[in-house]
DNA sequence: GATGAATGAGATTTCATTCAT
DNA sequence: TATGAATGAAATCTCATTCAT
């Protein structure tokens, strides 16, 4: 009966904020920039726009946010995967099978980064977070020690990443896109890009 | 003075028609749906949005129109690949050297196929265009004929076209995101994808 | 063989714009001013929009000759019925089997007057046609004649005028919307409604 | 600086829609659809047309509460006429002394179903209403009524009750457009051509 | 914090009108 | 005279954002 303790409240926002990302992220990551409204967020989150209002300035803020924490989280997910045992092709295989909340992460990333539809501002912004974070030069050695272990292909490790993480994009893409009459690709595929082995 | 004949006002139209659809398409295929304002169509191509309106009844149409081009032109484009000189590989590796315009063709399909911002009536239609076009299909004989020769990775011929069309549409995105701070991925793994070769 | 002489430019170009008013005077009868599109004039008519306007300026213009048309035409029709024989009764019975045209002519004459969003331009000069055409106080004798008869029921004949045009011109457009779920009404009413007698 | 509760944000927006409605028949009655430009409605009741798309998704669908609302008042008002006291023609005459509010809603109803301007959606969905709504049929038994009684002339019922709405709703235009140059035509032809009697 | 009413800028669409040939 | 290409103003509609309570 006793009014909540501040503490409590900060436990609702918070978790409130936590909500409304995942639904954010959900929305942005598939239908992209200018196909997410703020009003569809707000009632998937089963709040007003008035509140999504009061913890983001506007949309271009919102997907900021998203975008940090996509970075950060898919950071944590390479330093993961890094401190997982096996052999950099296992390794990798894991980056694979990314729960959904991840592959969203890397969906929105990647389409923010490449998409025409995102502002300037946002995909500067982007580019910033993604480069400092060094996501992709932390993948270069993983590349170049199964090089060294006859388990990868030889070729420009930078290349290399460059197209895991194009051909993961795609495949994440078509993982959403649950339509049942096309045929889904085989993850495989990129592994045998990466081997170089039937 | 005297009157444009009817042939005449045909040229004129079927130069301008080809013109507004060469900037839809790049316009289209780079932005997507919802990032498309047929205003910037319009003042890319010089001409005023009413111009748009006189050939094309509505976005929607538009974008049909184009949908339907692009269909028939990689149809074409399969065609004249089956019937170049080479192995199934060789005859594969022309796909990924295709020509700006048709690169545009193969993402706008690939986009309005998978893309959730896109209205579902032209999901719709895309969808029916490409069955029954059989793109997907006449690509399957010849990765068979190509395991057979031994070029080709085993594996279910239906996945592995959908990979190399997935994999492809991720290139060709990239291809024309020429933006020089991100490593542009090598044209080569989609090979290796295919042969499981170094 | 021989080029059409001057005259027979003439007929076809009279021809031409009689038919030209004739579809004209039909579509605005039926859907009004703002709902009429010259562009639907011009093509039900077979012609180009260039051609309508070689004929008349504008819009405004073209409605201006139906209404001065109609005008005229509704008088000829009033002299006609008052030089036919019999009594007002039956004089005024005519003018409710009056053919087609006249029939849109009515219809057009009343909604000019009457409908708001008739350019106020256009309203102002089509009552002074019809107020200068005598065509409402032309038709006062014939009631006061059928009143002094007997035939009439008695009232102030300016206000049955009124009221006759009014009914007719609802009998008249819902002559024209031949929908079969509604029932027609019965023009003896009209009769009725003059006579005072069942 | 306690938030709205629900119950006043329902009257807010209760008595806006009462106002936008309001506005909307009274405009709609008049101008006819296409003569009716949602901005104008805006502007008259004072609000932005954001506002009005944040109540109603389309003019049509705007223009589908009208008319619904006018079928259930017409409704409402023929139950009335029938408990009010009097002979049969009594009851009539009190239908031509509707306020202004129902004559409007007589009058959008009639536009509607027989306007050739309304898109056929609507007619469409108009008619349903309309029939279903059993309007017409309800007053027919008040006619036969004072038929039995001799105070109507004789005749079928259905078309002297097709011919009563079409004068009404002719005499109810009129009645709008109050035009000091015209000559109002008299109520009471009405009651003459139901009842036969000067 | 919380709501949804309200706005306004900008996108899509329509159509009377002009114009080159 | 005749065409339909082309324009631009104005209408419908969408949505990020603000605001009173």
């Amino acid at each position: 009966m006793s009014p909540l303790s501040e503490e409590q409240f900060k436990q609702i926002r918070d978790k409130r904020i936590e909500q409304i990302l995942s639904v954010g992220l959900k929305i942005f990551a598939r239908k992209g920039y200018i196909g997410t409204k703020l009003s569809t967020i707000a009632s998937e989150a089963g709040i007003s726009k008035g509140l999504l209002y009061h913890y983001y300035k506007s949309k271009d803020e919102f997907l900021e946010t998203l975008i940090h924490n996509a970075i950060h989280e898919l950071e944590n997910g390479i330093k993961e995967m890094y401190q997982s045992p096996g052999t950099p092709l296992e390794k990798l295989r894991s980056m694979i099978e990314f729960k959904e909340e991840d592959q969203l992460y890397f969906l929105l990333t990647h389409q923010v980064l490449l998409s025409d539809e995102v502002p300037d501002k946002l995909k500067r912004i982007a580019k910033e977070h993604f480069l400092s974070s060094q996501l992709f030069d932390q993948m270069v050695p993983l590349f170049k020690e199964g090089q060294e272990l006859g388990e990868f292909a030889p070729g420009d490790p930078n290349k290399i990443v460059s197209s895991f993480f194009t051909v993961l994009s795609g495949l994440m893409a078509l993982n959403l896109n649950n339509d049942e009459e096309f045929i889904q690709p085989d993850p495989n595929v990129l592994i045998r890009m990466l081997t170089g082995r039937p």
